[in-house]
DNA sequence: TTTAAATATCGTAATATTGCGATATGGGAA
DNA sequence: TTCCCATATCGCAATATTACGATATTTAAA
């Protein structure tokens, strides 16, 4: 099928999915990184960076925009792109949190 | 092409993309907070606590295990899969690593 | 207005993913 | 051994993803 099942499942689940979906590939990774590292959000030699086509680059930057990861706009020469902190610090609350509600030592046999 | 890129990106990236590929879908995401929050990793009614068929749900359980999200393993009626809290915590290290590196009020205009 | 630059979008082809039913597999119980 | 139960695997069909080249779009500058 392909089709990714929703029902049944919490839209805070389903929500955070599509935001670590949307982390899951090497290239939309790396430009996460990139755009952590620059301070000023310019990513307009993002290009040589990766070893992937303009248009390759660009479609990955859309997705990225369209889960809400990275906000920003192109205007004229300007690019401006930079980390949806709120976004980012969300998921970093869902792993931390996630992480205290593991039982230490927890036994893994019968 | 549906073929995933890999060369010119480093391992690291790859490695923790391919963790949040598995983390990118509702099923398997669930399928991970449900483990965390079973004290004592059985998970023999996992298929009715979500929307999918015995079948689908194993593959999804195959899936995190690939990337060494979850281990454990099955012996006869007895169920025993758990959260790898390794692979787990370094997840959570590379968020909260990365966010010590954004330039807090990084201005995104130009 | 025309040109140059940079990014966005389109069209396409190849591959990957998803889900289910059917079936295979494995271990315990009768 | 045979049966029963639960999980794993297979095979398939439908859809999604990925990447690229070509083209469109947009903005600033000449």
């Amino acid at each position: 099928m392909g089709i990714t099942k929703v029902d049944g499942f919490t839209p805070e689940v389903t929500q955070m999915a599509e935001i670590l979906k949307a982390l899951g590939h090497p290239a939309r990774l790396a430009i996460m990184e990139y755009l952590i590292n620059s301070p000023d959000c310019i990513n307009g030699d993002l290009v040589d960076h990766l070893p992937l086509a303009q248009s390759t680059v660009s479609r990955h930057l859309s997705e990225l925009k369209k889960v809400g990861l990275i906000k920003g706009t192109i205007t004229g020469n300007c690019i401006s792109y930079c980390i949806n902190e709120e976004v980012w610090n969300k998921i970093k609350v869902f792993f931390n949190s996630s992480s205290d509600q593991i039982t230490p030592g927890k036994s893994c046999a019968c």
